[in-house]
DNA sequence: CGCATATTTGTAACCGTTTACACAAATCTG
DNA sequence: CAGATTTGTGTAAACGGTTACAAATATGCG
C-alpha cells in the first residue's frame, strides 16, 4: 500500500509541475471521484453493482479527466481481449472483402475488434500470422478453408482458442465450419449443364494449390461428369491466375482445340467475365456456340450484354455468421454449427443447350 | 518475493496434480532454464545481452514448454502494442481492399499487426471505432480522407497517437496525408476532354456526403470547366449510389436530356462500367456519340469491347506508404510526408472528340 | 429493537511481461 | 596485480486494470 500511495503522490506532483494531466489512469479517476479503484472499475463494467450516486460522480470524473480505459491492462487482468483474428488468403477477391466487412460489422456490434491478416494463399505464412494473433491474445480465430499448417491443431488446442473455418462446409472432417458445400455446388452446376445436353466440357480455373475450396469445386465437376462417363480432356483443362485477362487467354486456348467444348465452366468470376469478353472478341455467340458459367455473382455479370450464369454464394452471410458463432461461443451461448450458407445457381443468358448437331444423341451416333 | 515463491509453488502443484502444464509463462521458462525472468526476457528481446550458453538453455526451455509470450502483458509493460488501427469507409471498393492488403503486408513485414474497422462512410461511427482502437492501445492510426469527427484532433493529441490520412493529398491543411490530389486529377481529366472539343458535360457520381475525396473530384471538374466559362447543367448532374446498375440508370437519365451531353465523367469505376454498358443497351456508339471516362482502373475496364478511359490511382502504394510512414515514425526514422501517390490518366477507346456538329466552334455558332 | 441478511464499498493481490538498478564476474589498464 | 571498466545476471518494482475477500452500511423480520 505504501508504494501505491507513493505513486499517486508522484503523479500528482507531475501534474502540478507540468500543469496538465500526465497520464490519466483508473487511479486518477478514483482519487478525483473520491472512491476506490475497484468501485470505478465496477462502475464501468457492472454498473448496477454500484449505487447511482457514486456512479454519477464517477462518470463525471471520467469525462472531466477524459479517461480512456486501457484495453491492454484490462486484457491482461481478464485474460480476454475482445479481439478476433481473421486470416484470409487475400482481400482482392470480392467474396473475401465482402465477408470481411460483414464480419467486422458483426464483431463490432458485439463489442469485439477485428485483427486482420492476409496469407496470400500460403499455409506457412498463415501459420505465422496465426501465431502472432495468438500472441496478441485473440479470443477467437476465423480462417478460410480447412487445410492448414500441420502444427496448427496442436497450437490451438494448447491455447484453447476457438476457431472456425469459413467458405467450406464439410461437417465430417471439421466441426466448426461455415460456408457453401463447394463440391456439391459445382456438382449441381455441372449436372445442370449435362441435363441440357452438353457433352464436351472445358474447365477454366485458378490453381488449386493451397486452396481446398477450388479443389472441391473441381472435384464436383469431375464427379458429376463421371456419373455420365464423361471426363474433361486434358486440352480442355486450363488452370491459371485469377484475372480477367487470364480468363480471356485460357478461354481462347480451350476454344481453339478439337473437339471444341460446348460448355466452359469457370472457377471464379474474373475468369468467367474474361471468358465471356473473349468470346465477344472471337465472335462467338453465347450461349448458342458455347455456354459459359462462373462462380460467385459479381455485379457486372448480370449487366453484360449476355448476362452470365453463375453460382451465388452469400459471402456476407459467411462472414456474419462466422463472427456470430465465435462471439456466441465466447459468451457462452450455444450456437448451431456447422452452418451451411445459402447458395443459389443463378441461371442467366450465358448458358443454354449445346449447338445443334452436338446434342447427346447425335454425339453418340457419331461414335 | 514471498508471494512470487508462493505462486511458483502453486503452479508447480497444479502441474503435478493435473499432469499437464497449466499455463506456461515466462516464469515457468525461467525456472526450467534455471535463470531469472529478466534473463529470459532479455534472451527474447535483446539476445546479444545474454551469454550464448544461457541463451541456448533458455531457447531449449522455451520450445520444450511451447511457450508463446503474452503480447498483452508485453504491451502493458512496454506501452507499445505493435498494432496499427485502420478505419476505412468500406472494403467493398476495390481501391480500399487493395490498399488494405498492401498495408497489412507492409505492417507485417515490420512486425506490426493490423486492426481493421469499416465506418461505412459515417463520421460518428468512425469516431467510435477510433476510440475503440485507442482503448486497444494502437500505436498508430490510418484513416481515409481528412474530414473527421470534430473531437478527433483533441483525442489524438491527448493520447499522442500518430495518424495519417490516406487517399487525400492536401499538404496545406493536414501534414500527414498520402494519396492522389483528387481535385487536380479530375481537373486534368476534364481539361483533357475540353481540349478535345467537348462543351456539354455530364457528371455521374456518387454522393459526396462524408466523402471529401469525391467532393474534391467534383470540384476539379467544375474548376476546369469554369476556366472555359462552362458549367454542368442541373439535368446533367446525376448523383447516386456506387454500383453498376446505378451507373446504367444515371447514364440513361443524363443521355435523355436536352442538350445531350457529349462527355460523361463518372466518379467511380462501377458507375463508369455501368454507363458504358448502358450505352451499349441504348445503342449508342462510344466514343463517337459520347465519351465516357471513369475513376480508378479496375481490370474489366480495359477488357470491355470499348476499353474505358480512366484515372489510375496506385492504391497499393497508398496503403504501403501509409504503413511505412507510421512504422517509420514509431521507430524513430524520419520519413518524408506528405506523400503524393502516383496517378495516371489512362486514355483508352471510350474517349474521343465530340460528335461532328458539336465541336467547340460549331456550338458557338449556334448560339 | 436486535439480529440476520442483502447491498455497497474498500483493500490489496494478481494478470505476465519489461526494465531500472544493484551486484558479481570477467576483462582491461598502466 | 590492484583498480577501473565492461559484461552478464538477478531482484523487484512497475504497467493499469480486475476481482476475491473483507468490511461497512442498509434492509428486513419477528
Amino acid at each position: 500500500m505504501a508504494t501505491r500511495k507513493d505513486k499517486q503522490a508522484r503523479e500528482t506532483e507531475v501534474q502540478a509541475a507540468t500543469g496538465q494531466a500526465a497520464l490519466v489512469g483508473l487511479r486518477q479517476v478514483a482519487t478525483t471521484a473520491n472512491v476506490s479503484t475497484a468501485t470505478v472499475s465496477r462502475a464501468i463494467n457492472t454498473p448496477d453493482l454500484v449505487s447511482p450516486k457514486l456512479r454519477e460522480r464517477i462518470n463525471e470524473a471520467i469525462d472531466r479527466l477524459g479517461w480512456v480505459p486501457d484495453g491492454t491492462a484490462r486484457a491482461l487482468a481478464t485474460k480476454r481481449s475482445s479481439t478476433i483474428g481473421a486470416v484470409f488468403p487475400t482481400l482482392s477477391h470480392g467474396d473475401f472483402a465482402r465477408a470481411t466487412t460483414a464480419m467486422q460489422q458483426e464483431l463490432q456490434k458485439r463489442g469485439y475488434t477485428l485483427l486482420l491478416a492476409c496469407s496470400d494463399y500460403d499455409v506457412e505464412q498463415e501459420f505465422q500470422q496465426i501465431k502472432k494473433f495468438i500472441e496478441r491474445g485473440v479470443d477467437g480465430l476465423i480462417l478460410v478453408g480447412e487445410n492448414h499448417h500441420p502444427e496448427l491443431a496442436k497450437l490451438l488446442a494448447r491455447r484453447n482458442v476457438p476457431t472456425i473455418n469459413t467458405f467450406v462446409y464439410s461437417p465430417e472432417t471439421h466441426g466448426s465450419c461455415i460456408g457453401p458445400d463447394n463440391r456439391k455446388l459445382f456438382f449441381d452446376m455441372t449436372k445442370y449443364l449435362i441435363d441440357m445436353g452438353h457433352q464436351v466440357f472445358a474447365v477454366v480455373a485458378q490453381s488449386v494449390e493451397n486452396n481446398d475450396r477450388a479443389e472441391a469445386r473441381l472435384q464436383g465437376i469431375q464427379d458429376a461428369l463421371a456419373e455420365q462417363g464423361i471426363a474433361v480432356r486434358p486440352q480442355h483443362f486450363a488452370i491459371g491466375q485469377w484475372s480477367i485477362s487470364e480468363g480471356r487467354h485460357l478461354f481462347h486456348r480451350v476454344m481453339t482445340t478439337q473437339p471444341r467444348p460446348t460448355a466452359v465452366i469457370c472457377g471464379n468470376p474474373s475468369l468467367a467475365v474474361g471468358a465471356y469478353l473473349e468470346s465477344l472478341a472471337m465472335g462467338l455467340k453465347v450461349p448458342d456456340d458455347v455456354s459459359i458459367v462462373g462462380y460467385d455473382d459479381i455485379e457486372v455479370m448480370s449487366h453484360l450484354p449476355v448476362s452470365l450464369t453463375t453460382v451465388r454464394v452469400q459471402s456476407e452471410q459467411v462472414g456474419r455468421n462466422a463472427a456470430r458463432y465465435l462471439v456466441g461461443r465466447l459468451e457462452g451461448e450455444d450456437v448451431e454449427i456447422p452452418f451451411q450458407c445459402d447458395t443459389e445457381i443463378v441461371i442467366r443468358e450465358s448458358s443454354g443447350p449445346p449447338p445443334a448437331g452436338q446434342s447427346k444423341s447425335e454425339t453418340r451416333q457419331r461414335r
